[in-house]
DNA sequence: AAAACAACAGTGAACGTTCACAATCTGAAA
DNA sequence: TTTCAGATTGTGAACGTTCACTGTTGTTTT
């Protein structure tokens, strides 16, 4: 008689060597005030001794918490799968950082746009909620966004902050971090500063650093010239591209501004092969401050985005919606980060 | 009479509204061949209108499969948390889409090497199987690997293949790809090549690539000076000081093979700020292919690691073990990349 | 001394599946 | 016609927790 002698220990294994009742037990390891600290010793000791672990799938079934987060990337039609924008991986560091100190398991997944189990997510319990990481058209996730408000989804999004009617955003100020790479580039006696990045509504994570470029130009009384914006998503060969046009205009310009490191370090590749030094005829600063930034040489001068601070609001933010208490949308200072590619001698 | 009007739909509301029991939605959905096609497909799409989805937690406490694997990264004590190896990074990109193919969830999470909850992920069911992706001293972390094996833990590790007495191992053919490294330098004329990383047993990958450059040169009749390996681990700054420690040694060497891209980075700062050039004084050849190797000046020649089949083979070994049938340890082929920093002209 | 209240532990049910087995219904074999 | 294998579906239980109550003490209040 007894119970069959295989496979793990459970919670009435420790409640019978405890000498109490199962449930007992599972509110002495959950941390239950309403039991005596003498017999959660006890149990606790126990269930050390046997190897015991909560079931966190019966946990889960029983209480409607998954104490699990899903991380989800969106990507715009990527061609190379493998190739992750290095910002958001460093994202991703401090998004496990965070959930784990919250004592939250965190399950992470790529998407592309044309994807939408992403809805699935909550709905089958997997997890309490979401945090959205994505870059291109951001009006193409938009919709997806708003339909996971309808589904009653939590979900926490990092991009650029407004007024979006579901779900938490937290991002940089881009306007003021944008200002801040102006008024550099300004002090270091540029005069001609070009955007390299898309500049519409349609990103407006990059519009608001085009902005803050303009409005330091604006407050130095120079002007910006429509002419020296040229379009590019955040890669490499984007920033090459757009630093050509750049060039081939046949504008003159002594700095330039990309709305990423990648369109930099893009442009830092066309302006070496069309003969112009960095930083001495052209400063260049770029934003995010990725890894890459500080092997190029010249080293990159860039915006740095508070990146831990990042992850642990996100968490934060989410965490406070899934509670119920909604929290407003929350802006982080950016922080200029200055190395050779912008000042010379 | 009727159910909670409030609630997500189970199985329940599904097997009313078919005219069925409630396991035959269960069969149905699941892709149970008992069923028959008509039922099936009417089961579907009520599902489908219902917006129903199966309880993940639910289906995983009774069937004991979470369908879910963890992916563990170990760091050696790193003292700034948020700077990953970029390798592994990409590997991870690799895994979550292996993964995703497979249909299987992602958790992750990173570890410093005190801490030991790893192996709780299995014993709780969250996880079937775990990946172990982790570099720095290989002695400290076999012991947490014969304690997974004796727990009868599923894993699969990325790292030197040895005769390990559990789990499966899957990595590069160091010693080949070292050998490629290697031809490759004596084909450049290349006669006195220096290897930075550590070539003690301790970290065998960077060992079995050292002993491949020592191949190398052995075929063509030259000799490794043992002067000429500096240890380093694979950080930018070790590679550094590597490189300013060989300079500083006064030795001769016109060729460096680093054990890994971060190290060559490193050291081509080291080099440049002692006034070598690269490559015409010293050629250079990094290990990992990571992205910033092709972000350097010159660009860094370098053996790239096949991490997109190296995330496949990994699940695909995982699983196997998981199912019973145990895989044998496999190497992958390293591919050399030839860019800027080892050929002159 | 009776009543009221904590503090703690036990009881039975519930969470939403999947499993093992029994029951039904077909059409074909005997 | 009887029988039986095969294909479907139904039945009851089980997975291992947590929840909502009920009971039992011992302590404090009036």
């Amino acid at each position: 008689m007894g119970r069959k002698p295989t496979g793990r220990p459970t919670s009435f294994d420790i409640a019978y060597a405890a000498g109490v009742s199962q449930p007992t037990v599972s509110r002495a390891l959950r941390g239950d005030r309403s039991v005596s600290e003498k017999t959660r010793e006890k149990i606790k000791q126990i269930a050390r001794d046997l190897n015991y672990t909560v079931d966190k799938n019966a946990s889960s079934l029983r209480s409607q918490r998954s104490n699990t987060i899903a991380l989800l990337f969106f990507e715009d039609p990527t061609p190379d799968e493998s190739m992750i924008n290095p910002f958001f991986l460093g994202m991703l560091g401090s998004i496990t950082r965070a959930t784990a100190d919250e004592g939250l398991d965190l399950l992470i997944s790529f998407q592309r746009m044309e994807d939408d189990w992403h809805v699935q997510y909550q709905d089958s319990h997997r997890a309490d909620g979401l945090i959205l990481l994505g870059y291109g058209d951001y009006t193409q996730y938009r919709e997806r966004m708003e339909q996971l408000g309808r589904q009653g989804t939590h979900f926490a999004r990092w991009g650029s902050v407004s007024s979006d009617s579901s779900g938490v955003t937290v991002g940089t100020d881009n306007v003021a971090a944008g200002k801040l790479a102006g008024e550099h580039l300004i002090e270091q006696g540029r005069r001609k500063v070009a955007f390299l990045g898309h500049a519409d509504e349609h990103y407006p994570e990059f519009n608001g650093r085009y902005r803050g470029l303009v409005a330091a130009l604006g407050e130095a009384g120079l002007e910006a010239e429509k002419g020296l914006q040229f379009d590019a998503l955040t890669t490499e060969e984007e920033g090459y591209a757009a630093a050509r046009a750049l060039i081939e205009s046949g504008r003159e310009f002594d700095g330039i501004f990309a709305a990423s490191d990648l369109i930099a370090i893009g442009a830092m590749r066309a302006l070496a092969d069309a003969g112009r030094r960095v930083p001495q005829d052209v400063a260049i600063v770029g934003f995010d401050d990725i890894p890459a930034a500080s092997m190029t040489t010249p080293p990159l001068t860039t915006v740095m985005q508070d990146i831990k601070r990042a992850g642990q609001v996100l968490v934060e933010a989410l965490l406070a919606q899934i509670e119920g208490r909604d929290l407003p949308p929350r802006k982080l200072p950016g922080k200029l980060i200055v190395r050779g590619s912008s000042v010379t001698g």
